[in-house]
DNA sequence: GCCCGGTTTCGAAGCGCTTCGACTCACCAC
DNA sequence: GTGGTGAGTCGAAGCGCTTCGAAACCGGGC
């Protein structure tokens, strides 16, 4: 192995230059800096991670706590994990995955033994066990999501609320006048998860406000459910004429299921979607969509966290506004 | 920060005998034990990471190395990953993801700076970059899949041209004639992934074997372009009356697409899945499939690669023998 | 010619752990 | 009794890095 002190005699300087080199904390003249380089290049040099670790108290490494639950949708997750992952590297970080199958024993063990620098906290539950552990963790962390109590944290998300309500002003727009939401899985509501939630809040508020009738209904993923569920919907409240669906995995098959009882998009029944972008320009029609920007919500979660780490004062809530963008599923 | 020094102080031993009871690398009376973990406890105390990984070059940490590329399906890869998770975790290890946008330099940066003690590389193509990087890395490695040259290297994957083959005899044993392969999409074959290939050799051995004609056609994701795929297959091809779908994505489609020309399954056309258990079993009609044992496979890899770094010795080459499950897809 | 301030570099201490050799006791065989 | 043995424990060295204080150096002003 390649120390710091065999770049040391190579470059012919002490290896508490080089080390200045290589972290930047005092200024160093640029020829010595330059013979440095020459020398770690040469030697093909990596500084010990542990021993870094050791002595400077930073590992350089983000904890990314990801729960896999009933109900959640993989590309999603996928997307911010990558985001994250990318995220972290441009700010010379690396993630370690802690699967919540470990629970609040996992992040207690990661944060007290130094393995990491700052927790990312994915699918925030209303009522979250880690919640309380991580207020008393001496580590700073960034949750991607709500919890109903968010006093003491960083927490960021999209803004679902206004998301679920801007969906309605748009159908409302239209000249809708009753309006469904095809939501998550019933598993979802039932461990209260906050984003599910609050969509079905705004979503309900805004047609309270707009004055239009409006039906909620929790969906499973699998197309058989689907089919019974857009099926009985239709029958129950005929006059619904507008779709909001907030469930990325049933979409596809919600399109098909009113392609198959005959019901034109958009000229019978008017369909939004809230889901990442690309997913709903794939679709035919393509749907117009709230998007559910995954990468800039991985992007903004861990440059919060980095602030944290740097002691730079951060906001406590960050909620990204949505953007509807308009296509096939709701012209005219 | 609660260190080794302080555990010892509170139970009256030395720092060395806390280590001991920690690694259990030396014995150590119980009573001894006894009073140490009681401290441990009573102390909160978590053994520093990076001094651990200093000391005893040793990090307990393993990198999944997981591109991201074009047609890979999330669900399976998540899959993976949270089977790699959990197995690592038994053995005492975590997981640090490296998405492979760093490519080959950023296995070189992890191994090299000792954060990682081996590496689990996914999605390997056939003529894979990573591959020789990982021949001389001073770390060990386990693949998930097989590249074109596989010396040197350990590789557990499913053997999907036993796959491919079973799917082909199931068929034939049935009395179908004509049996069409339903493939991932393009881009998968175009960068040589190694698993599409081998199954599709698989498949297409078999046909010839048994005596049935056969043709293969890669399959994009999206419904229109299953659609489109499935109904010109048939058309060119009415005497197939056999599907093997090797495309987890396209699957729910390829189903749907079948129903909607009319085509009766089993009846008219048998199906056959490569695709994990629970998939298959949650599509109307419940398919008969090869499974792709995700778990099976993530747990493997693991328990090799830590055999490899207990210097045990470890079969180079893996291949798990394919389970076909017989569902109402294929039933006369 | 000397002092002073700033810049650049050096040397040594120390981060918290593991590990090796050595020490201490019992205990047993002779 | 004495020597040998093995189990249990201790102390100190050292892993590779960062960081702090101090030394060395370089001009510029007097």
């Amino acid at each position: 192995m390649v120390t710091i002190a065999d770049v040391a005699r190579h470059a012919g300087v002490a290896p508490s230059t080089v080390s200045y080199v290589l972290t930047g904390r005092r200024s160093i003249s640029s020829a010595t800096k330059a013979r440095v380089e020459a020398s770690v290049r040469a030697l093909g040099y990596h500084p010990h991670a542990g021993a870094r670790s050791l002595a400077s108290n930073r590992a350089n490494v983000l904890a990314l706590v990801l729960p896999m639950r009933e109900g959640m949708h993989m590309p999603v997750l996928m997307q911010f994990v990558v985001a994250v992952a990318n995220a972290a590297r441009r700010h010379d970080h690396d993630v370690l995955l802690v699967t919540a199958d470990q629970g609040a024993a996992g992040l207690r063990r990661v944060a007290g033994s130094a393995q990491v620098d700052g927790l990312l906290v994915m699918d925030v539950e209303m009522h979250d066990e880690r919640v309380p552990v991580l207020r008393d963790l001496d580590r700073p962390s960034v949750l991607i999501g709500f919890p109903a109590d968010a006093a003491g944290l960083t927490c960021v998300d999209l803004d679902f609320a206004e998301a679920g309500s801007r969906c309605v002003d748009h159908l409302a727009d239209l000249g809708h006048t009753y309006v469904a939401l095809v939501g998550a899985p019933r598993a979802v509501y039932q461990r209260d998860t906050g984003f599910a939630h609050r969509t079905m809040a705004g979503f309900s508020a805004a047609a309270m406000r707009r004055g239009v009738s409006s039906t909620t209904l929790p969906t499973e993923t699998d197309h058989e459910s689907v089919r019974v569920a857009i099926t009985g919907l239709l029958e129950r409240h005929p006059a619904v004429t507008g779709l909001v669906v907030h469930n990325e995995a049933a979409l596809p098959s919600v399109v098909e299921v009113l392609r198959s009882l005959g019901r034109k998009v958009p000229d019978d029944v008017a369909v939004i979607a809230i889901c990442p972008d690309d997913q709903a320009e794939r679709l035919m029609p393509p749907l117009t969509s709230v998007a559910v920007p995954a990468e800039q919500l991985g992007h903004h979660a861990v440059a919060l966290l980095m602030a944290k780490l740097d002691r730079t004062p951060t906001p406590p809530l960050t909620l990204l506004p949505p953007r509807l963008t308009e296509r096939a599923s709701t012209t005219r």
